[in-house]
DNA sequence: ACAACAATTTCAAACGTTTGAAATTACAAT
DNA sequence: ATTGTAATTTCAAACGTTTGAAATTGTTGT
C-alpha cells in the first residue's frame, strides 16, 4: 500500500509537509505542493479513509436505514439520498430491517461501530432501545417520511394527516359513504395521521367511524390482496378504499379484478406514495403524491449541514413537512347513489 | 468516547489484556473475560471499526455499485447482496451510477478510499480506467449480471444467450415472423448476449436479421415508450418485440394502450429480468425470468467467502451462471398468420 | 552584521485498535 | 529449593493520518 510516507521519502519532504499538501493547506509552498500532487498521482497514492477517520473521528459515511430497499418508494428516497450524499464526497451505507425491531436494532449496532457519521431512519417506529441510546447520545440522526414519537428531532417529511385527508375527501366527494382503510399494522405516526385525516374527512361528510372498516395487514401487495378478499367478505356494502400505500392498493387492485369487481365502476381505491408504478398503463392508480426522491435528498442534506457546520452548537432541530397532493387517475369513480 | 483503555483502567488490566478478551481469544482466563464483557456492557462500550480496520486493514464493509437503485431489478439485486452480508456482520455501502461511466469512475475511486473489502459491480460495461486499475492489483470483484470483457474474474449472472434465445424462440413458435429487438445502448455484455441468444431463435426458424429491426435507447420505460412509436412509425409490419429489459417492455406497453394497439392480438411483447412488477394484474407481461435476489446473495457470498479464507492464496476465479427460465403471461399471442 | 518577521517545513503526539514477543505468575515435578 | 512448563498478562510497536508547537529558512530594513 502507498502511503503519504512514500511520498515523503520520494520527495525528500517531511510526511506532514505532504499531508498538508494533499489537504492544499494554505501554509505550504505552492512549488512544493504541486509537486506534492504530481508525485501522488505518480506513484498511485490513495488517501486511507481509515486512518483519517480515525484521527478525524469520522468516515465520510452516513447510514440510512429502510424496510426495504425493494419497495419502490424506499428505493426512491435512498436514491434521492445518495445522490446528496456523494455530492459531497460522502458515502451511503445502506440497511433493511425488514420491518423488524429486532433486525433495526442489531444495523443500529453494527452501523455505528462503522463510526458512520449520521443516520437516516426510514424506518418503523415501535419502541428500541437501542434508537432510544443513540437518541440520548445525542447521535446525528434525521428521520424521514415517519417521525419519532414525542421527541424533538430532525425531520423531513411529508404532512400525512393532510394526505389521508385528500384521500378521504375525494371518495366523499365523489359520494361513497362506506369507505375502508385498509392500512399496514405497524405503529407509525406517518400511518396513523394518515388514518385521523381520512377519518377527518369522513366526519365532515357526517359519515360515522362504523361506516369504516379498518384492517390492518402489512405493506405489501400480497397484504393488500388478503386483506381486499377479507374485506369483500365480511363487508360487502362498503364501495371505496383507502390503502395505506401503494403495494396494498395494488394488492386490492389484484383481488378485484380476480372476483370481477369492476373499476371503478363497482369499488373505488386510493392509494398512497405514488409510486412510480401507480402510474402505469393498466394499473392508473388514484394516490397522494409524495416527493419520495427529495425527501431522500433534504434528508441528507439536513444530516451534512449539521454535520459540516457542527462547530456552532446550534442545537435546535429542524423540521421539514411538505404537502402532498392527490393525484386522481383511474381508480376511483362515483359512489353507488350517484350514478 | 469510551474505549478500550476505560475498561483497563476500571479492571486495572492492560488494555492489551482487555482487547484479548474481547476478541474472545483462548489466552485469556475466562474469569477476566468475563469481567472484562461485563464491565465493557457496563460503561457502554463500542468498538471502533476504523481503528480495528486501520490495524487489520478492512473495514467490514463492501461494496455495490448499480446503475440505479429505483429499477426494481437492481433493487432486488442489492437487496439480496444486504441480505448475505449483514449475515456475516458486514455492511453494503451502495453507488449508483445512473449508467455514466464517468460517475462509475468516481464512485469507484471514493469507495476504495473508504478501504471496502470488496466490491459487487452490477454496472455497465464501457471502458473504464479506474475499473481496470482496479482489476490490475488484483482487488476483491465479483460482477454480477453482466460479466466484464475477456478477463478471468468473478462473475454470478444468468445464462443471457439462453435468455434471449428463450424469447425468441417463444415469439416463434408464435408464428411471429416481423420481430423487433427494444434494447439499450450500452455495451452491456448480458444485454448482447440477450440479443444473440435471439438472433440464433430467429435464425432457427428461417427468419433474416432483417425481419427484426433492433432499437436502442435506455433500460426505462421512457425510452420503451417512445422506442416503440418509432417502431410503429418506420415498421409498421413488425408484429411483435423482444425488450432488453421489462421497464423498456412496459413502456412498449403504454405507448400499445395508447395507440390503440391490442395486446396480444395485434402485438407481442416479450421483456426480461420479470421484476415483480411484471405479474401485476394489468400488466402481466410474459417475460424471462432471472433470479434476482438470489444472483445479489450469491454474488456476495462469494465475495466474502473469498476474503475471509483468503489465506489460502486460491486465486482461482469463480463463475456461477444459472438458467434463466421464460414466464408466459398475458402479453404473447399467436402472429398474425395462424389466427 | 543583525534583528525582526514572515514563510515554510519538521517534530512528535495523538486517534483506538491488534498482536508478536517478552514478562510474570502459578504450579507441578524433581 | 530448584527447575520446567503452562497459563496468563503486559509491553511496545504498528496501522496511516492530522495538527499544534517548534524549528528552520528566507527576506527585509536598519
Amino acid at each position: 500500500m502507498v502511503t503519504i510516507k512514500d511520498i515523503a521519502r520520494k520527495l525528500n519532504l517531511s510526511y506532514s509537509t505532504v499531508s498538508l499538501a494533499l489537504n492544499s493547506s494554505p501554509l505550504v509552498n505552492k512549488d512544493t505542493a504541486k509537486k506534492v500532487r504530481e508525485a501522488a498521482l505518480d506513484i498511485g497514492y490513495q488517501p486511507n479513509a481509515l486512518a483519517r477517520g480515525l484521527v478525524l473521528n469520522k468516515s465520510a459515511i452516513i447510514g440510512i436505514i429502510v424496510p426495504d430497499v425493494t419497495n419502490p418508494f424506499f428505493a426512491a428516497v435512498a436514491r434521492g439520498a445518495e445522490e446528496a450524499t456523494v455530492e459531497k464526497g460522502y458515502n451511503l451505507l445502506i440497511c433493511n430491517t425488514e420491518w423488524k425491531t429486532e433486525l433495526e436494532s442489531c444495523h443500529l449496532r453494527l452501523i455505528q461501530e462503522k463510526k458512520v457519521d449520521g443516520l437516516i431512519l426510514a424506518s418503523i417506529n415501535n419502541k428500541n432501545q437501542v434508537l432510544e441510546e443513540i437518541i440520548a447520545q445525542a447521535f446525528p440522526l434525521v428521520f424521514i417520511s415517519s417521525s419519532y414519537p414525542n421527541t424533538d428531532l430532525n425531520f423531513v417529511g411529508m404532512d400525512s394527516e393532510h394526505g389521508g385527508y385528500l384521500a378521504g375527501k375525494h371518495l366523499t366527494e365523489l359520494d361513497h359513504k362506506k369507505i375502508a382503510f385498509i392500512g399496514g399494522k405497524f405503529n407509525s405516526e406517518s400511518v396513523e395521521s394518515r388514518y385521523h385525516g381520512f377519518l377527518k374527512a369522513l366526519k365532515e361528510s357526517n359519515l360515522a367511524y362504523d361506516d369504516s372498516p379498518t384492517l390492518m395487514g402489512d405493506f405489501s401487495i400480497e397484504s393488500g390482496y388478503s386483506s381486499a378478499l377479507e374485506l369483500f367478505e365480511q363487508f360487502p356494502r362498503v364501495t371505496a378504499a383507502f390503502a395505506a400505500d401503494d403495494l396494498i392498493a395494488i394488492g386490492i387492485l389484484k383481488a378485484c379484478r380476480e372476483k370481477g369487481i369492476k373499476i371503478p365502476q363497482d369499488f373505488s381505491i386510493v392509494g398512497y406514495d405514488d409510486i412510480f408504478i401507480a402510474s402505469l398503463p393498466g394499473i392508473e392508480l388514484t394516490t397522494v403524491f409524495q416527493e419520495k426522491r427529495l425527501m431522500g435528498k433534504m434528508a441528507a442534506n439536513l444530516l451534512l449541514d449539521q454535520l459540516i457546520f457542527k462547530k456552532s452548537p446550534k442545537k435546535e432541530k429542524k423540521k421539514i413537512i411538505l404537502t402532498p397532493r392527490l393525484v386522481v387517475r383511474k381508480t376511483t369513480g362515483p359512489g353507488p347513489d350517484s350514478r
